[in-house]
DNA sequence: GTCGCTGCAAAGTATTTGCATAGCC
DNA sequence: GGCTATGCAAATACTTTGCAGCGAC
């Protein structure tokens, strides 16, 4: 199942000249696994759990490496810890201003106008993502102010 | 001119029972006169020179008072120091991964069908914005990888 | 055997907290 | 005069860097 993105990994690892070591699977497996969001430091936790001694440098040299290969995207919150997203297609998020939980979104927008706006400032865009602040369910149910 | 900042800043602050303090209104002024973007840093730089002795917790407690008065937003940049956007009104964002730089966009795009699709989800919406990322005319000049 | 990756430690950057004092209302 | 905001200092959180040794190729 998550043998796919360990495969996909090891070939463009191999074609850049990188090398592949059990950190790196580990930690790209751990990505596979989850659909979610997840801070460095959640990564760096879940490896250490089926792969102990890894350290927190790897950890964030490795998420960079996924990022560069577009395994994993970064995600804008405003504030707090990077959070990564282990779907890396181009989709939307909520942030809810709460409990700061980030939900997925495929907002409808239309990403070539977007693109093109941004062209006609001079911008080659490479990814367009909306980023929706609020209040989740949860939050708005407890009459958060 | 940028008077009007401090008076509206003044009210807001005395109706709900704050208090209209000089760094308060200094940072409030530096916040009107620029047009761009930023760091609390920066802020802590420019409101040092006129009102020398103002700390950066006061600075940091200061922008998230003008943030829940509407004043300022954040940008969502994603990583790096939290950035403060001078402009309150909704708009967008394109950032630069060459330079970091971040530019102002009005995209095109519908927020009214953007906050009913957050609605569907149960998620009370208060605002969007795009954040699209790639290389600004510069960096992509510079021919950037 | 070579060169890139890792682990360790440490530093660097960004932001928040606690508490006594000052000053706005 | 009461109560909030400030200043200082320190702590905390997050991320990056430097370097020596290991291991993938």
């Amino acid at each position: 199942m998550s043998g796919i993105v360990e495969t996909a990994l090891a070939d463009a690892l191999r074609s850049r000249g990188g090398r592949v070591t059990p950190q790196r699977l580990a930690i790209a497996r751990i990505i596979g696994e989850r659909d979610a969001h997840v801070t460095a430091e959640e990564i760096f936790g879940a490896v250490t759990e089926r792969l102990p001694g890894v350290s927190m440098p790897t950890v964030y040299a490795t998420l960079e490496l996924l990022e560069e290969l577009g395994h994993i995207a970064r995600v804008p919150t405003g504030s707090g810890p990077v959070l990564f997203d282990t779907r890396a297609d181009q989709h939307d998020h909520m942030i809810c201003r709460g409990c700061g939980d980030v939900i997925d979104l495929d907002a409808p927008i239309n990403r070539r106008r977007l693109f093109a706006a941004a062209s006609s400032h001079g911008f080659s865009a490479e990814c367009a993502q909306v980023v929706v602040q609020g209040l989740c369910a949860t939050c708005a149910a407890t009459n958060q102010r």
